[in-house]
DNA sequence: ACCACCTCCTGATCGC
DNA sequence: TGCGATCAGGAGGTGG
């Protein structure tokens, strides 16, 4: 369930229940999670975690000479949980720490990716070497000259990450709506102006589900969900058919190079 | 270089 | 009800 503002959620309560604790075991259950030019994870044996970050939808869990790269793709979670030689179903990655703190990947889909590097060499790392700013410090300029040339339509652009990082499907959609752009547009037709104002409606949706996410995580005492409660924030996404909030026509739904995409006709020029 | 499409997976839901 | 098809908050790889 990972957007910007989810990762960021799982990061923060991930670091109130580990850090500073050493891992003593750890299992892999379901080996392709871990990528191929990974490090052997068990160097991370008998090692302390100092700090969990996130850059857009990636997870960073830092130790003093390693770092775990951790990205969650459609359906990852960490889990919390006591240790305990059983695991469930779904459960791929294992991470024993002191204190009888067991953290468990859980993943339906399996499409969540860990990598573990050498801290010296964080800034080679191709997939977060090409990654965009957030919107947060995005230079607007720059993010208009980066979608300025393309023939791409904008709700495309808005997911590339190369582009502008940490929206995925749900927030592309809302961001689009709030600006009043229809989605299909393409980048080389979005004006400076534009541009600005998805910037501005980015990080406006953004701080807020931020700030939910942090209010309405599940209670984590057996376990640590990643639920936020934002869906009652959203104005479009999943909602076909409903009435616009601005001008209650209907949200069509249609599809944007293969995803689910949800406007208003009527607003969204 | 750019861009549309395929692929990796499982499970819930849709439609006939 | 049964069952195959489609869909789901992502992104890397491929090939035109």
């Amino acid at each position: 369930m990972p957007e910007l503002p989810e990762v960021r959620t799982v990061a923060s309560v991930l670091k109130k229940e580990l850090i500073n604790k050493k891992i003593t075991d750890v299992k892999i259950i379901y080996s392709k999670i871990i990528s191929k030019d990974s490090l052997d994870i068990n160097l991370l044996i008998n090692k302390t975690l100092k700090d969990i970050t996130t850059i857009g939808k990636y997870l960073l869990f830092h130790f003093d000479k390693y770092i775990l790269i951790s990205h969650l793709r459609m359906e990852g979670k960490y889990f919390i949980k006591t240790q305990d030689d059983s695991f469930e179903k779904h459960e791929h990655i294992i991470f024993n720490f002191e204190d009888n703190i067991s953290l468990r990947y859980h993943d339906t889909r399996r499409f969540g990716r860990m990598t573990l590097i050498k801290k010296v060499d964080l800034h080679k790392v191709n997939s977060l070497k090409k990654l965009a700013p957030e919107p947060f410090t995005i230079n607007k300029e720059d993010f208009y000259q980066r979608i300025n040339k393309k023939d791409v339509s904008i709700k495309t652009l808005l997911l590339d990450q190369t582009i502008i990082n940490g929206l995925g499907n749900i927030y592309a959609n809302e961001v689009l709506y709030v600006s009043k752009i229809n989605p299909s547009r393409k980048g080389k037709d979005i004006t400076l102006k534009e541009a600005s104002t998805i910037i501005d409606s980015a990080i406006d949706i953004l701080n807020l589900a931020i700030k939910e996410g942090g209010t309405t995580i599940k209670s984590y005492t057996s376990s640590l969900g990643v639920i936020g409660n934002y869906q009652q924030y959203l104005k479009v996404h999943k909602k076909e058919n409903e009435p616009c909030t601005f001008c209650h026509m209907p949200i069509k739904k249609i599809k944007i190079n293969g995803r689910s995409t949800y406007y208003c006709p009527k607003c969204q020029k």
